[in-house]
DNA sequence: GCTCTGCGGAGAGGA
């Protein structure tokens, strides 16, 4: 990249010592990196001064880079320092959260405890982020009174949960947000002002990322919903808005110096100073704070920053020595000595409590680890976002690039609609996402976190701000990490010793007898529904393909609500979960509460969704009665449903879901149902950890076999399409419930007749060698070949929507859909759930099965597994041969 | 070297 900078793999690191210069004594610590990701040939990198604070947590293996070293030639190498206008940055790859270093600076203990813990429901909490919004409507122009009811109405259900009124809140609020008004209108806010509110700052040079409140002429302004009547601000605001102060001079100067060009002054907002009782206080009451940013201050924020990442890159847990914590004064104290306690961890408050069985310790560091390498895989996300090159923009799928721009509109509550038509380009964009539109550079131009509306030839976002729509970048959230760390928080810390005995093989489940017949014609499911109703522990019930596992479900929680219990209904998929709440529909029950996004929950669900906004006690008295609630398991882990407690948790899918990702539900609830099939496809994992790739329903289920019911008879596959399947991945356990289902044909649908069809086709099961070839993931002659194979169906009279394409690839996918636009054409991955009269499967692969997507035997049973009446596989017969299952697979379609 | 769903994005404050 650029001439200003130096970067590489850290090989060693001589110790730190103190030498005389011609400026006085100096401390120096001498680094050798090797560049080019550790490739490069040795360099010396001399850390001065206050940088060989960092130098003492950098470790061997570590990356760091420099800008604007101090550069000379010493006998024959290139040597480089960093002191006066350099800047080291530790482990540039990973982001920190601006409130993170805000967090490790109160202490670093605090940094850790938030990761545990973050899903507090707390009144100061959510009347700050309703103050936040206030100010946010304030700079937008919008009048004080209908900003103040619009939001207190918005965070109704937050309200509610905490037992306030809307009048108590809204009081609360004008009390804050009146001091802004007053700051604003003192002819600070003029013509010339110029701000922008709520601006999402990323910056890949720092490895910081984080959301000024307010940038004003270029600088950072900090709203702070608290009192400071001292003259100077909190350090931890001061280091906050530092932070973002960085971040701006970054976007300012390019490619020099960005502490330079970072602004040099920033604003602090207290809004309670105004409120203060001026008789009983004194000091500074203006709510407003400025305060200067000089090197010296952006420095200690990169330093920081760098203790952070460097922590992070080993998962050590901080004590708090790391810096001068004073534990006296925290209100954190409690929870830290707890915490210290029970994971028998150093801190410099201490211990309180005994510590776990080392059992649950070594279990709570194996996931809390997994879970951070989770992290840092969604952290190289982010460098998608700055790959600018044409190479590089050419495979990348998570951006839309080179989009037109074709207007935009205001809409009511001051946010913008943008639209622009697009390039017909595939992505892993998709309609409801939250993504960064961008004026075509999203780290360093214009840019918006934005919602999308539309996809089609006319691309539709909604976002904060208005600005030149011609690119949008997946927005990558570390949210689904931070709740299962608090999941595994919860699980380890905070459940009973009783619950989990069962979780850590130290006692078997329990089980009370029940004799009642739930489902009479079919014994396995009746026996699962017992199960879970007589089940003290947890209950596991397996369901391959087409067994009626939902249907036993939605029997099940009816039995469990007679009996009086609360039950909680999780799966990891929105999906998922409104297929669960449409099959107790279907049987007749419907008091039901769904908890999620609009745009997440299907449309004709949306009556049995959480109005969030409202009433307070309206909204929260409807979750609190509520006798069954469901919810996606990333919902289960925030702060809402943190607020709910449960007689059963019952979670379907249960195969799909990572071990914290399953307990965010069970946490919630006294005893829990785990419904799945580990035969189907296993949870998805970014990072190579394979700690998290199996799943507790997989772990439950060989631990407790007696645990456990299989539901053996299925109701979707002909005989002949589910003997494969149910030889190669159930042992042969898997039958047609009826004569009817194994009989079944496609001569059977209303209209079709399948004597014209050619002659492989009119087999249950089929194989079609198109001698096609692979072209990078795509097969364009065996696509032809599918489109030709649909059309026959078609003429034999078989509905579009009877039939279904599955791909290993998502370029497959496209290739197929172009001929066939009418049929749903989807990967394997996404297919799972459903099914269709006839299913073609296209393999892509010639030659050899070399790809990765193929290891996983999972994957074909989900494939094999859609098809009711007719298969058609479609490969390359010699490549699928050279593997042992694909084989038989072959042998076996061939009939 | 491939599959890819979730979440308000992050931050909201107490002494």
């Amino acid at each position: 990249m650029s001439g200003d900078r130096v970067r590489g793999v850290v090989v060693d690191i001589e110790e730190a010592k103190t030498v005389t210069t011609q400026y006085g004594e100096s401390d120096l610590c001498e680094v050798t990196i090797r560049p080019d990701r550790g490739a490069g040939e040795p360099t010396t990198v001399t850390l001065w001064g206050k940088w060989t604070e960092n130098a003492a947590v950098i470790e061997t293996g570590m990356e760091i880079a420099v800008y604007n070293p101090d550069e000379r030639e010493y006998q024959g190498e290139q040597q480089y320092s960093v002191g006066g206008d350099a800047t080291l940055v530790v482990q540039p790859d990973f982001l920190v959260d601006v409130t993170d270093i805000r967090a490790w600076v109160q202490c670093p203990r605090m940094y850790y405890l938030r990761k545990l813990d973050g899903a507090e429901h707390a009144y100061p909490l959510v009347k700050g982020t309703v103050v936040h919004e206030v100010f946010g409507d304030l700079l937008r122009g919008r009048d004080l009174d209908t900003a103040i009811e619009e939001q207190v109405d918005a965070a109704g259900l937050d309200i509610g949960l905490l037992g306030r009124e809307a009048d108590e809140v809204a009081g609360d609020v004008r009390d804050h947000a009146s001091a802004i008004q007053g700051w604003l209108q003192q002819g600070t806010l003029t013509e010339t002002d110029q701000w922008r509110s709520e601006m999402t700052l990323i910056s890949e040079r720092f490895g910081m990322k984080g959301r000024a409140d307010a940038v004003r002429r270029g600088m950072p302004v900090e709203l702070k919903t608290g009192k400071n009547t001292k003259r100077e601000p909190r350090f931890q605001d001061k280091i906050q808005a530092t932070a973002y102060a960085l971040m701006l001079g970054e976007r300012a100067a390019d490619a020099s110096s960005a502490v330079e060009a970072a602004p040099d002054t920033g604003t602090l907002l207290y809004t309670k100073n105004a409120a203060v009782d001026r008789n009983e206080e004194s000091g500074d009451l203006s709510p407003a704070k400025e305060f200067s940013i000089g090197s010296g201050l952006l420095n200690y924020v990169v330093r920081t920053r760098n203790a952070i990442a460097a922590m992070e890159y080993d998962c050590s847990v901080p004590t708090g020595y790391e810096a001068n914590a004073k534990c006296e004064y925290c209100f954190e104290q409690d929870t830290c000595m707890a915490v210290s306690g029970r994971l028998d961890q150093e801190s410099k408050a201490g211990q309180v409590g005994r510590a776990v069985p080392d059992e649950e310790r070594e279990y709570f560091e194996r996931f809390y680890e997994a879970i951070e390498a989770e992290r840092r895989a969604v952290h190289r996300e982010y460098a998608k976002l700055w790959e600018q090159t044409p190479e590089e923009r050419a495979d990348n799928d998570r951006a839309l690039i080179g989009l037109e721009p074709t207007g935009r509109r205001e809409l009511d509550g001051g946010r913008w609609e943008l639209r622009a038509t697009g390039t017909g380009a595939v992505s892993k964009i998709r309609e409801g996402n939250l993504v960064l539109a961008s004026d075509g550079d999203p780290v360093t131009g214009d840019a918006e976190l934005a919602r999308v509306e539309r996809l089609g030839e006319e691309i539709v976002v909604t976002a904060d701000e208005p600005l030149e729509l011609r690119r949008l970048d997946v927005y990558p959230s570390e949210l689904t990490t931070d709740r299962l760390q608090n999941a595994l928080h919860d699980a380890v810390l905070l459940q009973s010793p009783e619950q989990k005995d069962v979780l850590f093989g130290r006692r078997e489940p329990e089980f009370a007898a029940v004799d009642e017949t739930f489902i009479d014609n079919n014994d396995a499911q009746n026996e699962a529904v017992q199960l879970a109703v007589g089940a003290e522990d947890f209950a596991l019930v397996h369901g391959p393909p087409g067994t009626g596992k939902t249907y036993t479900l939605a029997r099940m929680v009816r039995a469990l609500v007679e009996r009086g219990d609360r039950v909680l209904l999780s799966a990891f998929t929105n999906r998922a979960v409104d297929n669960l709440i449409e099959a107790l529909e279907d049987q007749g029950y419907t008091d039901i509460v769904r908890v999620g996004t609009e745009s997440g929950v299907r449309e004709d669900m949306q009556e049995y969704r959480l109005e969030t906004s409202g009433d307070p006690s309206a909204c929260a008295s409807r979750l609190q009665n509520a006798q069954v609630v469901a919810a996606t398991t990333a919902t289960c882990g925030g702060s809402t449903l943190q607020t709910q407690e449960f007689d059963v948790a019952v979670v379907d899918e249960a195969g799909q879901l990572t071990e914290p990702g399953t307990l965010a539900a069970t946490t919630l609830a006294d005893r829990f149902v785990l419904v799945g099939d580990h035969q189907q496809l296993p949870p998805v994992v970014q990072s190579e950890d394979e700690t998290l790739s199996t799943s507790l329903f997989e772990r439950l289920i060989d631990a407790h076999p007696e645990a456990g019911v299989m539901l053996d008879r299925q109701y979707r596959m002909a005989q002949h399409i589910q003997a494969f399947a149910s030889r190669e991945f159930y042992d042969g356990q898997l039958r047609p419930a009826t004569g009817e289902v194994a009989a079944q044909r496609l001569d059977d649908l209303d209209g079709v007749s399948t004597a014209s069809l050619p002659k492989p086709l009119r087999d249950r099961v089929a194989f079609v060698d198109p001698d096609g070839s692979q072209r990078g993931n795509t097969n364009p002659d065996e696509a032809d070949r599918i489109a030709e194979i649909v059309a026959s169906y078609r003429e034999a009279g078989v509905r579009a929507d009877d039939i279904g394409v599955i791909a290993p690839y998502r370029a497959q996918v496209a290739e197929i859909s172009k001929r066939l636009p009418d049929v749903t054409v989807d990967t394997v991955d996404r297919f799972q759930g459903s099914s269709k009269e006839v299913i073609v499967i296209s393999f892509v692969a010639t030659g050899t099965l070399d790809s990765p997507i193929f290891e996983d035997y999972r994957r074909i049973n989900v494939a094999l597994t859609r098809a009711k009446k007719a298969l058609v596989l479609v490969g390359d017969g010699d490549a699928l041969a050279t593997d042992e299952v694909y084989g038989r697979m072959v042998e076996w379609a061939r009939g």
